[in-house]
DNA sequence: CGGGTTTGACCAGCGC
DNA sequence: GCGCTGGTCAAACCCG
């Protein structure tokens, strides 16, 4: 079972996310199936303000977790997401991925990809989806934790680094 | 040859 | 149980 320590941890140390421009950050609870957090660049402070409540109002969509319905068996990942405004799907994000699906999902004319880690031993995973309600919009899911630090540098990581912490604060 | 991608098959969870 | 849906597997394929 995962542990909020661990959880913060992967919110200020392991995910890079540069080329996060605006739009929407999504971030789902291990312990609990509330998701997805929207937040726009601009109402970032009076999230910061306002807190959970003001994050919960903002839900616009679920990423689902795996509910086991006898017990609590399943470990359920820590996962989050987030949208950016971008004419790629593929953002770097500092580390390097193998492809191993591909699905069309139901209310989306795009199809979504489904990514894994391939450094060694390191089981993260992300999913791509662009939105056909607006496809200059591409949504990434990323679920678990990177066992190794990146491969690359990257320029805004410390800017990235802070809104992590900010948002994964009770 | 070695690594990644493509793509249909397969599977598990869920609702009816 | 059955069918739908989303997630994964894996064989074939591609490409440097």
């Amino acid at each position: 079972m995962l542990t909020m320590n661990k959880q913060e941890d992967i919110f200020t140390r392991n995910y890079l996310l540069p080329n996060f421009t605006d739009g929407f950050f999504l971030h789902e609870n291990s312990s609990s199936d509330y998701a997805l957090v929207g937040v726009k660049e601009d109402h970032k402070k009076k999230m910061i303000e306002e807190g959970r409540k003001e994050r919960e109002g903002n839900m616009i969509l679920s990423v689902g977790g795996k509910k086991k319905k006898n017990g609590e068996k399943k470990v359920k990942r820590p996962r989050f997401a987030f949208q950016t405004r971008s004419q790629v799907d593929i953002l770097d994000d500092g580390y390097r991925w193998r492809k191993y699906g591909q699905k069309a999902v139901k209310n989306n004319k795009f199809p979504r990809s489904y990514y894994r880690c391939t450094h060694q031993g390191c089981s993260v995973k992300k999913q791509v989806q662009r939105l056909s309600k607006d496809e200059g919009i591409v949504v990434t899911t990323y679920e678990g934790m990177h066992t190794h630090p990146t491969e690359k540098n990257s320029d805004n990581f410390e800017q990235i680094l802070s809104q992590m912490k900010i948002y994964s604060r009770p």
